[in-house]
Parts: structure tokens; C-alpha cells; sequence
DNA sequence: TCCTATTTGTGACCTTGTCACAGATTGGAT
DNA sequence: ATCCAATCTGTGACAAGGTCACAAATAGGA
């Protein structure tokens, strides 16, 4: 499997600091797997999936309340590795998270034994791990103080501002219901904001899609 | 200074994997220092502090939004060590945390260049570092938890739960404005709730301190 | 074309935060 | 002992956002 050796070389930056016992070990127990749109990957029952390198798609990291109220955390993209479905694996994460692939997706996902075992002997797999889950912890940071610090007509500008310039294009396909669940918000209060927004011009609606038509109206809230 | 080193062998897990001349260049470069009550220590604009070590005393680190209002992440004591007050020293934390002193505290401080010069060439002490940024991630995602999923009055029975736990003996010595502040609610709404809990007979109320007189009632609230 | 699921719109109500005070308590200073 | 000023606590009116219970509009398939 040469391509997934080249895909490990470049997204994990231990990979030299390994004995090639250890390369291979990690690269027999990886696999390419698919998660199709909607679909878990990790939640606070299922087994450890193990690391998760992103090849195609987008996976969505949140919390889950007990009474099933959800709250994005951050979302992850090609060739974005994911440390918290391997939690299992570093004992100084104490909390529980959910992924979902938010389309379809294709991973590599490296065993959590395997990996766990070859993080405990050599000390770059294990700080490289927890740099990542450091990285995270920046992401989360930042989705906190949007949540707690700014009102809920900036949070959205900002959203709608991140998701054209991730994506290219003046308009998001995406239903008021996906838009509160990755601003960890309420729907109602989605609609009722954007139609604030087409009123004043800032963007055009239709069912599924919200197109931006004044991205200097959009700034200037930002 | 063997006090110092005595500290510090405990509190650092990479002690013995450093060499006699790091030691001896963490040890020269490491100063008890004093802040008083209130006092801070840290912030955006600060320079970095340094690793810091309490020897007696409570920290509070807590984010800062531009309009001044703060929510607590967590509180240190006696014998935590502090990296977010070196984030500088961490290139994978893109965030910043205030701290402050909540009551006189003292602190060994290691000098940040020197601990990040270290932290360089060895990766244990790199890897420490990333470990206890972890650590406090998930001291912060607990705090998150609360903010966002529980109702006022749950959170307010599980702090002063804590904190009966925490001092020993039923009576906490706090204003509402303080618990309003580790909690990142609003002064004015803790009032009201410990109003309403001592109607229902679970605390008794006076200027600056509020004794639990029912700790079944209370934990029922939990 | 019709049927059904999904998406969006709306109003009533709840919790919590915000603001602007007023009243109570306390610890000095005289 | 008395008064003063600072601090702490109490209260009401209002705003932002979440929750609930629907109704209306819109797509896709059968």
C-alpha cells in the first residue's frame, strides 16, 4: 500500500523517529475505511476507533448532553488528523466526544491497541499526540468564546463569512437546521436571523441554500 | 535551594530524564515569587510568565472577552503547576487565558525562555507540556459542559457542593459576586437562586458567606 | 398529479443576562 | 459611640436567545 504509506509519512510527523518494526506494524493494522453521510464514527459507548487521518470529506466533532442537545466543537477536513477518536489512547483526556461524518467520507483509521501500544515506547508518537490534541483544544477555545462572548446576528455573519471563503462560491447548501447545529444554536433563532439578513439585503434564501449577495453588508457585522 | 529542587523533582515527571546541567539551568532560573490577593499574573498582553508551580495559595485562569467579561475555565492550588501561563512557550496553543491570583499565592516560576529552550532539545519536557495542556482541556470541556447543557440552579448546587467538598466544614466565604465569577453567570441571577435556596431550606445567607444547612436537598438538586 | 417528508415560519412562554437603582451591612475614622 | 463610605445584596423592567407547538411552503417520488 504505497499510497498509504505516503499519506502517514506526510501527516504524521514521527514517522521518521520510527523504527521501520514500528512502521510496519502501524501500517499493517491501517485501513481505508468509508463512513457514508450521517454516519458515527465515535461516541462516549462505542470502542475506540482509533486515529483518524481524513482522506476525503468532513467529519464534525461535538458534544453531546445528556438529553441529546449537541454542540459543535470544530469540524475536520482532508488531511486533517483526528486524535480524540483515539482518546482511548491518552490518559490525560478525561472527556467524551462524538463524530459524525458530515458527508461521505473515507479514512484511514490507524488500530487504537496498535497505535497505543507503539505511542507508549516511543515518547515523538506520544508527544505528537498530544500536540494534536492541544491543537484541538486552540479550536475549542475558539468555538467558546464565539458561543459565550458574541451575539448571536455576529456569530452567524461570521459562519456565513467562513463557510463561502472554505468553500468558494457565494452560496451554502445547507438547511437553517445544519447551520444551528454547527453554530450550537436553536433553528428558530437561525431563520429568524437570516430573514433579518434578506431583509436588509445581505443574503437571498431558498429552501436548502443560503446565498450571500452583499459580502461588504456581511463584513461590516463581522 | 533544595526546597526548590524538591518541588520541582515532584512536580516535573521529566526530572530525572534531564541532564545534570538542564537541571542545574532550570534550578538557576527558577525564583519564588509572591502575588498578593487579586493580583495578576498573566494575560494577553503580559509577557509570558513561565512555567509556574503553586506553592500555596489559588490561581484562577479564565478567557477575557473584549467587553470584560470573564468566564473561568478552572482554578489551581497547592502543588498544580500552570502551563497556559508559558503558552508562548507552546506553539501548538493559538489561544490566551488570563490569571489571577485569588488569594496571596506563592508560586515557583520558572523563566519561560529557559523552559522553552529546554523544552526544544528534550522531548520530554516537551511532551510534559503537551500532557498537562491536555489536562487542562479537559478541565475546560467539563466547565463547557456545565455552562452550556446544565440549568442555573444544577450548576449552583454542584459548585457549592464543590466547594463544601473542596474546604471541609458547611460554610463557604465567597460574595455572590465571586461565585457569580467561577461560575460566568450574572451576579444578580445567583442571588436570585440562593434566594430561592434558602427559602427551601438548604442554605443559610449573611454578608459574604453562605453556610449549606441541608446537604440532602442539595445533592437531590445535583 | 398527488402524497409525504422535509424545511421554513411564527407566536407564546421560559431562562438567563443586563441595567439601573435602592437598601443593608460593615469596617474604619473621628 | 457615631457617622461615612465602600461593599454587598435585593429588585424590577427589559432584552436575547432557547423551547415548544404548531402551521405553511416546498421538494421529490409513486
Amino acid at each position: 500500500m504505497p499510497e498509504i504509506e505516503s499519506i502517514l509519512r506526510r501527516r504524521f510527523s514521527f514517522w521518521d523517529r520510527l523504527s521501520d518494526r514500528e512502521r510496519q506494524r502501524i501500517l499493517d493494522h491501517t485501513a481505508a475505511v468509508f463512513f457514508p453521510k450521517g454516519s458515527n464514527l465515535h461516541s462516549a459507548e462505542s470502542k475506540c476507533a482509533g486515529v483518524v487521518v481524513v482522506k476525503r470529506g468532513e467529519l464534525r466533532v461535538y458534544m453531546l448532553s445528556e438529553e441529546g442537545k449537541e454542540i459543535t466543537l470544530y469540524r475536520l477536513y482532508e488531511n486533517d488528523v483526528c486524535i480524540l477518536s483515539a482518546s482511548c489512547v491518552l490518559q490525560h483526556v478525561t472527556f467524551d466526544v462524538n463524530i459524525d461524518a458530515e458527508c461521505d467520507t473515507e479514512l484511514l483509521v490507524v488500530n487504537a491497541a496498535v497505535f497505543s501500544e507503539i505511542a507508549e515506547k516511543n515518547v515523538y508518537v506520544e508527544c505528537f499526540s498530544y500536540k494534536l490534541a492541544t491543537d484541538r483544544f486552540s479550536d475549542v477555545m475558539w468555538a467558546m468564546q464565539q458561543i459565550l462572548f458574541m451575539s448571536f446576528d455576529r456569530r452567524l455573519a461570521i459562519f456565513l463569512a467562513d463557510e463561502i471563503a472554505k468553500n468558494g462560491g457565494d452560496t451554502i447548501r445547507m438547511t437553517h437546521e445544519q447551520v444551528a447545529k454547527y453554530m450550537g444554536g436553536a433553528r428558530e433563532v437561525v431563520t429568524r436571523m437570516l430573514n433579518y439578513f434578506a431583509n436588509e439585503g445581505i443574503v437571498a434564501l431558498s429552501r436548502g441554500t443560503i446565498r450571500v449577495v452583499d459580502k461588504k453588508k456581511l463584513k461590516r457585522l463581522l
